[in-house]
DNA sequence: GTCTATAATACGATAGAC
DNA sequence: GTCTATCGTATTATAGAC
Protein backbone atom coordinates (compact mmCIF):
# COMPACT_ATOMS: atom_id res chain seq x y z
CA UNK A 1 0.00 0.00 0.00
CA UNK A 2 2.25 2.69 -1.15
CA UNK A 3 5.27 1.47 -1.49
CA UNK A 4 8.08 2.54 -3.74
CA UNK A 5 8.16 0.12 -6.89
CA UNK A 6 11.86 0.47 -7.44
CA UNK A 7 14.04 -2.34 -5.92
CA UNK A 8 17.27 -1.55 -4.74
CA UNK A 9 19.36 -4.32 -2.99
CA UNK A 10 20.62 -2.71 -0.19
CA UNK A 11 22.44 -4.79 3.15
CA UNK A 12 22.68 -2.72 6.67
CA UNK A 13 26.62 -2.04 7.85
CA UNK A 14 25.85 -5.65 10.19
CA UNK A 15 25.03 -7.23 6.94
CA UNK A 16 21.44 -8.07 7.23
CA UNK A 17 19.31 -7.28 4.31
CA UNK A 18 16.97 -4.26 4.86
CA UNK A 19 14.91 -5.14 1.22
CA UNK A 20 13.45 -8.28 2.43
CA UNK A 21 9.53 -6.68 2.08
CA UNK A 22 10.26 -5.79 -1.22
CA UNK A 23 12.45 -9.32 -2.21
CA UNK A 24 9.23 -11.13 -0.74
CA UNK A 25 6.93 -9.34 -3.09
CA UNK A 26 9.36 -10.02 -6.50
CA UNK A 27 9.36 -13.81 -5.44
CA UNK A 28 5.55 -13.75 -4.64
CA UNK A 29 4.96 -12.44 -7.82
CA UNK A 30 6.96 -15.07 -9.69
CA UNK A 31 5.06 -18.36 -7.66
CA UNK A 32 1.84 -16.45 -7.82
CA UNK A 33 2.30 -16.71 -11.64
CA UNK A 34 4.17 -20.12 -11.88
CA UNK A 35 1.30 -21.68 -9.73
CA UNK A 36 -1.94 -19.99 -9.35
CA UNK A 37 -3.34 -18.49 -5.86
CA UNK A 38 -4.30 -22.08 -4.71
CA UNK A 39 -1.26 -23.23 -5.92
CA UNK A 40 1.60 -20.59 -4.73
CA UNK A 41 2.60 -21.73 -1.16
CA UNK A 42 3.91 -19.33 1.82
CA UNK A 43 6.79 -22.37 2.00
CA UNK A 44 8.01 -21.96 -1.65
CA UNK A 45 8.21 -18.57 -1.06
CA UNK A 46 10.18 -19.09 2.23
CA UNK A 47 12.17 -21.34 0.72
CA UNK A 48 13.12 -19.63 -2.55
CA UNK A 49 14.40 -16.75 -0.31
CA UNK A 50 16.12 -18.59 2.13
CA UNK A 51 13.73 -17.59 5.17
CA UNK A 52 11.22 -19.68 7.48
CA UNK A 53 7.62 -18.80 6.78
CA UNK A 54 6.74 -16.77 10.19
CA UNK A 55 9.60 -14.27 9.12
CA UNK A 56 6.86 -13.69 6.10
CA UNK A 57 4.59 -12.88 8.93
CA UNK A 58 7.05 -10.26 10.16
CA UNK A 59 6.32 -8.45 6.72
CA UNK A 60 3.23 -9.19 5.55
CA UNK A 61 -0.07 -9.77 7.97
CA UNK A 62 -1.48 -12.85 5.47
CA UNK A 63 -0.79 -14.36 1.94
CA UNK A 64 -3.61 -11.91 0.65
CA UNK A 65 -1.54 -9.08 1.80
CA UNK A 66 1.57 -9.76 -0.42
CA UNK A 67 -1.15 -10.24 -2.90
CA UNK A 68 -2.93 -6.70 -2.29
CA UNK A 69 0.28 -5.07 -2.20
CA UNK A 70 1.97 -6.40 -5.77
CA UNK A 71 -1.77 -5.54 -6.92
CA UNK A 72 -1.19 -1.83 -5.64
CA UNK A 73 2.01 -1.60 -7.37
CA UNK A 74 0.69 -2.70 -10.95
CA UNK A 75 -2.84 -0.76 -10.13
CA UNK A 76 -0.79 2.71 -10.16
CA UNK A 77 0.57 2.10 -13.83
CA UNK A 78 -2.17 1.01 -15.14
CA UNK A 79 -4.49 3.59 -13.83
CA UNK A 80 -2.33 6.45 -14.90
CA UNK A 81 -2.87 5.00 -18.46
CA UNK A 82 -6.84 4.76 -17.94
CA UNK A 83 -6.37 8.03 -16.46
CA UNK A 84 -4.53 9.41 -19.48
CA UNK A 85 -6.72 7.88 -22.11
CA UNK A 86 -9.91 9.72 -20.48
CA UNK A 87 -8.34 12.99 -21.50
CA UNK A 88 -7.60 12.26 -25.19
CA UNK A 89 -9.89 12.10 -27.89
CA UNK A 90 -12.00 8.93 -28.51
CA UNK A 91 -10.58 7.21 -31.51
CA UNK A 92 -8.12 4.42 -33.50
CA UNK A 93 -5.34 7.20 -32.32
CA UNK A 94 -6.22 7.27 -28.62
CA UNK A 95 -6.58 3.34 -28.60
CA UNK A 96 -3.18 2.36 -30.31
CA UNK A 97 -1.38 4.46 -27.47
CA UNK A 98 -3.44 2.68 -25.16
CA UNK A 99 -2.10 -0.25 -26.41
CA UNK A 100 1.10 0.97 -26.95
CA UNK A 101 1.19 1.87 -23.17
CA UNK A 102 -0.26 -1.51 -21.94
CA UNK A 103 2.28 -3.26 -24.15
CA UNK A 104 4.98 -1.64 -22.67
CA UNK A 105 3.93 -2.65 -19.35
CA UNK A 106 4.17 -6.79 -20.55
CA UNK A 107 7.19 -6.18 -21.54
CA UNK A 108 8.61 -5.26 -18.37
CA UNK A 109 8.33 -7.62 -15.22
CA UNK A 110 4.18 -6.91 -15.07
CA UNK A 111 3.70 -9.81 -18.47
CA UNK A 112 3.50 -12.85 -15.84
CA UNK A 113 1.72 -11.07 -13.20
CA UNK A 114 -1.09 -10.20 -15.77
CA UNK A 115 -1.55 -13.26 -16.73
CA UNK A 116 -1.92 -14.50 -13.44
CA UNK A 117 -4.69 -12.30 -12.81
CA UNK A 118 -6.72 -12.26 -15.67
CA UNK A 119 -6.39 -16.20 -15.23
CA UNK A 120 -7.40 -16.48 -11.69
CA UNK A 121 -10.76 -14.13 -12.62
CA UNK A 122 -13.46 -16.27 -11.35
CA UNK A 123 -11.90 -18.07 -9.00
CA UNK A 124 -10.16 -14.95 -7.35
CA UNK A 125 -13.47 -13.11 -7.44
CA UNK A 126 -13.65 -12.88 -3.88
CA UNK A 127 -9.62 -11.49 -3.17
CA UNK A 128 -10.23 -7.79 -3.08
CA UNK A 129 -6.93 -6.61 -4.86
CA UNK A 130 -7.97 -9.32 -7.80
CA UNK A 131 -11.28 -8.07 -7.84
CA UNK A 132 -9.93 -4.46 -8.65
CA UNK A 133 -7.78 -5.73 -11.28
CA UNK A 134 -10.99 -7.30 -12.66
CA UNK A 135 -12.58 -3.48 -12.31
CA UNK A 136 -9.63 -2.01 -14.22
CA UNK A 137 -9.75 -4.61 -17.44
CA UNK A 138 -13.25 -3.89 -17.95
CA UNK A 139 -12.12 -0.02 -18.01
CA UNK A 140 -9.87 -0.95 -20.57
CA UNK A 141 -12.14 -3.14 -22.43
CA UNK A 142 -14.29 -0.15 -22.82
CA UNK A 143 -11.62 1.98 -23.65
CA UNK A 144 -10.58 -0.28 -26.50
CA UNK A 145 -13.94 -0.45 -27.66
CA UNK A 146 -14.58 1.36 -31.39
CA UNK A 147 -18.10 1.06 -30.92
CA UNK A 148 -21.11 -0.75 -28.60
CA UNK A 149 -21.52 -3.42 -29.88
CA UNK A 150 -20.82 -7.38 -28.94
CA UNK A 151 -18.78 -7.69 -31.72
CA UNK A 152 -16.42 -4.65 -30.68
CA UNK A 153 -16.36 -6.02 -27.01
CA UNK A 154 -15.08 -9.40 -27.92
CA UNK A 155 -12.43 -7.58 -30.32
CA UNK A 156 -11.32 -5.39 -27.27
CA UNK A 157 -10.91 -8.58 -25.32
CA UNK A 158 -9.20 -10.04 -27.49
CA UNK A 159 -6.74 -7.49 -27.81
CA UNK A 160 -5.62 -7.58 -24.60
CA UNK A 161 -5.34 -11.52 -24.85
CA UNK A 162 -2.70 -10.80 -27.47
CA UNK A 163 -0.52 -8.83 -25.54
CA UNK A 164 -0.84 -10.83 -22.59
CA UNK A 165 0.13 -14.00 -24.39
CA UNK A 166 3.56 -12.21 -25.67
CA UNK A 167 3.57 -11.23 -21.80
CA UNK A 168 3.39 -14.38 -20.27
CA UNK A 169 5.58 -17.80 -21.34
CA UNK A 170 4.71 -18.25 -24.65
CA UNK A 171 7.75 -19.85 -26.20
CA UNK A 172 5.51 -22.07 -28.23
CA UNK A 173 4.62 -19.41 -30.65
CA UNK A 174 8.47 -19.24 -32.39
CA UNK A 175 10.32 -16.36 -32.70
CA UNK A 176 11.91 -13.93 -30.10
CA UNK A 177 10.58 -12.12 -27.35
CA UNK A 178 10.69 -8.90 -28.96
CA UNK A 179 9.12 -10.31 -32.11
CA UNK A 180 6.00 -11.99 -29.97
CA UNK A 181 5.80 -8.53 -28.71
CA UNK A 182 5.52 -6.69 -31.93
CA UNK A 183 3.07 -9.08 -33.63
CA UNK A 184 0.91 -9.36 -30.86
CA UNK A 185 0.86 -5.56 -30.53
CA UNK A 186 0.10 -5.18 -34.39
CA UNK A 187 -2.90 -7.72 -34.21
CA UNK A 188 -4.10 -5.89 -30.99
CA UNK A 189 -4.20 -2.52 -33.20
CA UNK A 190 -6.01 -4.28 -36.04
CA UNK A 191 -8.36 -5.45 -33.33
CA UNK A 192 -9.66 -2.34 -32.36
CA UNK A 193 -9.47 -0.48 -35.48
CA UNK B 1 -12.50 -44.28 -19.50
CA UNK B 2 -15.08 -45.01 -22.02
CA UNK B 3 -18.13 -44.47 -20.20
CA UNK B 4 -21.06 -43.33 -22.60
CA UNK B 5 -21.75 -39.17 -22.80
CA UNK B 6 -25.25 -38.97 -22.82
CA UNK B 7 -26.28 -38.97 -18.76
CA UNK B 8 -29.63 -40.50 -18.85
CA UNK B 9 -31.37 -39.95 -14.72
CA UNK B 10 -32.44 -43.70 -14.00
CA UNK B 11 -33.08 -44.97 -10.54
CA UNK B 12 -33.47 -48.67 -9.52
CA UNK B 13 -36.74 -50.32 -8.46
CA UNK B 14 -35.70 -49.31 -4.64
CA UNK B 15 -35.17 -45.63 -5.76
CA UNK B 16 -31.37 -45.81 -5.40
CA UNK B 17 -29.55 -43.50 -7.96
CA UNK B 18 -27.43 -46.07 -10.44
CA UNK B 19 -26.36 -42.63 -12.13
CA UNK B 20 -23.95 -41.56 -9.53
CA UNK B 21 -20.39 -41.83 -11.52
CA UNK B 22 -22.19 -39.72 -14.50
CA UNK B 23 -23.59 -37.14 -11.61
CA UNK B 24 -20.28 -36.78 -9.93
CA UNK B 25 -18.76 -35.73 -13.11
CA UNK B 26 -21.23 -33.10 -14.44
CA UNK B 27 -21.30 -31.32 -10.53
CA UNK B 28 -17.55 -32.15 -10.78
CA UNK B 29 -17.30 -30.57 -14.35
CA UNK B 30 -18.91 -27.28 -12.61
CA UNK B 31 -16.51 -27.35 -9.73
CA UNK B 32 -13.27 -27.17 -11.70
CA UNK B 33 -14.91 -24.37 -13.99
CA UNK B 34 -16.27 -22.41 -11.14
CA UNK B 35 -12.82 -23.07 -9.29
CA UNK B 36 -10.08 -24.01 -10.99
CA UNK B 37 -8.07 -27.51 -10.07
CA UNK B 38 -6.88 -26.44 -6.59
CA UNK B 39 -9.58 -24.31 -5.74
CA UNK B 40 -12.12 -27.32 -6.17
CA UNK B 41 -12.32 -29.41 -3.42
CA UNK B 42 -14.14 -33.01 -3.28
CA UNK B 43 -15.98 -31.89 -0.30
CA UNK B 44 -17.47 -29.20 -2.39
CA UNK B 45 -18.33 -31.74 -5.07
CA UNK B 46 -19.79 -34.62 -2.31
CA UNK B 47 -22.08 -31.29 -0.92
CA UNK B 48 -23.55 -30.51 -4.10
CA UNK B 49 -24.52 -34.06 -4.71
CA UNK B 50 -26.11 -34.57 -1.60
CA UNK B 51 -23.28 -37.68 -0.65
CA UNK B 52 -20.52 -37.86 1.72
CA UNK B 53 -16.60 -37.82 0.54
CA UNK B 54 -15.82 -41.50 0.73
CA UNK B 55 -18.43 -41.83 -1.45
CA UNK B 56 -16.82 -40.51 -4.35
CA UNK B 57 -14.08 -42.71 -3.81
CA UNK B 58 -16.17 -45.40 -4.10
CA UNK B 59 -16.76 -44.52 -8.17
CA UNK B 60 -13.39 -42.87 -8.54
CA UNK B 61 -9.54 -43.83 -7.34
CA UNK B 62 -8.51 -39.77 -7.27
CA UNK B 63 -9.77 -36.36 -7.84
CA UNK B 64 -7.54 -36.66 -10.67
CA UNK B 65 -9.20 -39.90 -11.94
CA UNK B 66 -12.20 -37.08 -11.87
CA UNK B 67 -10.67 -35.01 -14.12
CA UNK B 68 -9.17 -37.60 -16.54
CA UNK B 69 -12.60 -38.66 -17.20
CA UNK B 70 -14.17 -35.84 -17.92
CA UNK B 71 -11.23 -35.06 -20.31
CA UNK B 72 -11.22 -38.20 -21.98
CA UNK B 73 -15.07 -37.85 -23.19
CA UNK B 74 -14.09 -34.29 -24.32
CA UNK B 75 -10.75 -35.61 -25.72
CA UNK B 76 -12.95 -38.13 -27.75
CA UNK B 77 -15.08 -34.76 -29.45
CA UNK B 78 -11.83 -32.81 -30.03
CA UNK B 79 -10.00 -35.65 -31.63
CA UNK B 80 -12.94 -36.35 -34.41
CA UNK B 81 -12.40 -32.51 -35.24
CA UNK B 82 -8.52 -32.81 -35.62
CA UNK B 83 -8.74 -35.99 -37.46
CA UNK B 84 -11.66 -34.68 -39.94
CA UNK B 85 -9.13 -31.71 -40.73
CA UNK B 86 -6.11 -34.09 -41.43
CA UNK B 87 -8.27 -35.70 -44.25
CA UNK B 88 -9.35 -32.08 -45.65
CA UNK B 89 -7.12 -29.74 -48.14
CA UNK B 90 -5.03 -27.26 -46.05
CA UNK B 91 -7.08 -24.06 -46.86
CA UNK B 92 -9.30 -21.21 -45.59
CA UNK B 93 -12.32 -23.34 -46.24
CA UNK B 94 -11.26 -26.24 -43.66
CA UNK B 95 -9.90 -23.72 -41.02
CA UNK B 96 -13.37 -22.30 -40.90
CA UNK B 97 -15.15 -25.24 -40.68
CA UNK B 98 -12.89 -26.77 -37.90
CA UNK B 99 -14.12 -23.38 -36.59
CA UNK B 100 -17.89 -24.22 -36.93
CA UNK B 101 -17.42 -27.59 -35.00
CA UNK B 102 -15.49 -26.14 -32.26
CA UNK B 103 -17.97 -23.46 -31.63
CA UNK B 104 -20.54 -25.58 -31.77
CA UNK B 105 -18.80 -27.92 -28.98
CA UNK B 106 -18.35 -24.38 -26.89
CA UNK B 107 -22.38 -24.29 -27.61
CA UNK B 108 -23.07 -27.57 -25.59
CA UNK B 109 -21.84 -28.10 -22.19
CA UNK B 110 -17.98 -28.21 -22.94
CA UNK B 111 -17.68 -24.45 -23.10
CA UNK B 112 -17.01 -23.66 -19.30
CA UNK B 113 -14.50 -26.67 -18.85
CA UNK B 114 -12.91 -25.54 -22.19
CA UNK B 115 -11.90 -22.71 -20.73
CA UNK B 116 -10.80 -24.30 -17.16
CA UNK B 117 -8.77 -26.44 -19.13
CA UNK B 118 -7.03 -23.80 -21.33
CA UNK B 119 -6.52 -21.51 -18.21
CA UNK B 120 -4.91 -24.08 -16.37
CA UNK B 121 -2.51 -24.70 -18.54
CA UNK B 122 1.32 -24.53 -17.06
CA UNK B 123 -0.55 -24.73 -12.96
CA UNK B 124 -1.34 -28.39 -14.53
CA UNK B 125 1.14 -29.49 -15.97
CA UNK B 126 1.77 -32.57 -14.08
CA UNK B 127 -1.43 -33.57 -14.79
CA UNK B 128 -2.06 -36.56 -17.44
CA UNK B 129 -5.51 -35.24 -18.35
CA UNK B 130 -4.76 -31.86 -18.96
CA UNK B 131 -0.89 -32.28 -20.47
CA UNK B 132 -3.05 -34.50 -23.17
CA UNK B 133 -5.87 -31.29 -23.70
CA UNK B 134 -2.61 -29.41 -24.12
CA UNK B 135 -1.41 -31.37 -27.05
CA UNK B 136 -5.00 -31.04 -28.22
CA UNK B 137 -5.15 -27.29 -28.30
CA UNK B 138 -1.31 -27.47 -29.77
CA UNK B 139 -2.79 -29.03 -32.98
CA UNK B 140 -5.95 -26.74 -33.15
CA UNK B 141 -3.10 -23.99 -33.15
CA UNK B 142 -1.15 -25.37 -36.16
CA UNK B 143 -4.36 -26.56 -38.12
CA UNK B 144 -5.61 -22.67 -37.77
CA UNK B 145 -2.38 -21.00 -38.84
CA UNK B 146 -2.55 -20.24 -42.14
CA UNK B 147 0.95 -19.76 -42.62
CA UNK B 148 4.08 -20.85 -40.30
CA UNK B 149 5.30 -16.91 -38.98
CA UNK B 150 4.77 -16.07 -35.53
CA UNK B 151 1.38 -13.35 -36.46
CA UNK B 152 0.20 -16.32 -37.61
CA UNK B 153 0.60 -18.40 -34.76
CA UNK B 154 -0.82 -15.48 -32.58
CA UNK B 155 -4.02 -14.89 -34.92
CA UNK B 156 -4.79 -18.25 -34.45
CA UNK B 157 -4.03 -18.82 -30.66
CA UNK B 158 -6.80 -15.48 -31.02
CA UNK B 159 -9.50 -17.48 -32.87
CA UNK B 160 -9.57 -20.13 -30.14
CA UNK B 161 -9.75 -17.38 -27.36
CA UNK B 162 -13.14 -15.90 -28.80
CA UNK B 163 -14.53 -19.00 -29.15
CA UNK B 164 -13.46 -20.12 -25.26
CA UNK B 165 -14.78 -16.04 -24.37
CA UNK B 166 -18.42 -16.97 -25.62
CA UNK B 167 -18.27 -20.12 -23.99
CA UNK B 168 -17.13 -19.47 -20.81
CA UNK B 169 -18.93 -16.70 -18.38
CA UNK B 170 -19.37 -13.60 -20.50
CA UNK B 171 -22.20 -11.80 -19.70
CA UNK B 172 -20.21 -8.32 -19.72
CA UNK B 173 -19.48 -8.46 -23.10
CA UNK B 174 -24.08 -8.01 -23.33
CA UNK B 175 -26.31 -9.31 -26.36
CA UNK B 176 -27.74 -12.35 -26.33
CA UNK B 177 -25.66 -16.05 -25.89
CA UNK B 178 -26.23 -16.98 -28.91
CA UNK B 179 -25.26 -13.76 -30.21
CA UNK B 180 -22.06 -13.91 -28.66
CA UNK B 181 -20.74 -17.28 -30.38
CA UNK B 182 -22.53 -16.12 -33.53
CA UNK B 183 -20.01 -12.84 -33.15
CA UNK B 184 -16.57 -14.98 -31.31
CA UNK B 185 -17.33 -17.36 -34.87
CA UNK B 186 -17.45 -14.99 -37.29
CA UNK B 187 -14.21 -12.94 -35.82
CA UNK B 188 -12.18 -16.63 -35.44
CA UNK B 189 -12.70 -17.03 -39.35
CA UNK B 190 -11.41 -13.37 -39.33
CA UNK B 191 -8.61 -13.53 -37.26
CA UNK B 192 -7.61 -17.01 -39.74
CA UNK B 193 -7.76 -15.65 -43.03
C1' DG C 1 14.38 -9.35 11.67
C1' DT C 2 14.49 -14.12 11.95
C1' DC C 3 14.11 -18.19 14.48
C1' DT C 4 11.80 -22.79 16.81
C1' DA C 5 7.68 -24.69 18.08
C1' DT C 6 3.04 -25.23 17.53
C1' DA C 7 -1.94 -24.23 16.97
C1' DA C 8 -5.99 -24.60 14.03
C1' DT C 9 -7.85 -25.99 10.00
C1' DA C 10 -8.55 -28.19 5.54
C1' DC C 11 -7.20 -31.38 2.28
C1' DG C 12 -7.09 -36.10 -0.18
C1' DA C 13 -7.60 -40.64 0.92
C1' DT C 14 -8.61 -45.22 3.55
C1' DA C 15 -10.87 -48.79 6.77
C1' DG C 16 -14.59 -51.07 7.95
C1' DA C 17 -19.65 -51.20 9.30
C1' DC C 18 -24.13 -51.50 7.21
C1' DG D 1 -23.50 -47.86 -2.79
C1' DT D 2 -23.17 -45.00 1.02
C1' DC D 3 -22.09 -44.26 5.65
C1' DT D 4 -19.09 -42.90 10.21
C1' DA D 5 -14.70 -42.40 11.78
C1' DT D 6 -10.12 -41.46 11.07
C1' DC D 7 -5.27 -41.18 9.16
C1' DG D 8 -1.45 -38.57 7.33
C1' DT D 9 -0.10 -34.51 5.40
C1' DA D 10 -0.38 -30.06 3.86
C1' DT D 11 -1.76 -25.45 4.55
C1' DT D 12 -2.10 -20.47 6.80
C1' DA D 13 -1.11 -18.33 10.82
C1' DT D 14 0.51 -17.21 15.84
C1' DA D 15 3.45 -17.14 20.30
C1' DG D 16 7.45 -16.27 22.22
C1' DA D 17 12.73 -16.82 22.41
C1' DC D 18 16.90 -14.60 20.67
Amino acid sequence: MGEGNIIITTTATDGRRTDTRDRIRATALEIFSERGWEGATLREIADRLGITRPALYYHFASKEAILDSIHDELARSVDEIIEWAGTQPTGAATRASVLDRLSALMVGQWGPFMHFAQREDDAMRALKGTAAFIKRMNALGDILSPEDTVAARIRARLALDALFMAGARSERLGGTQTERHEEALTIAKQLTR
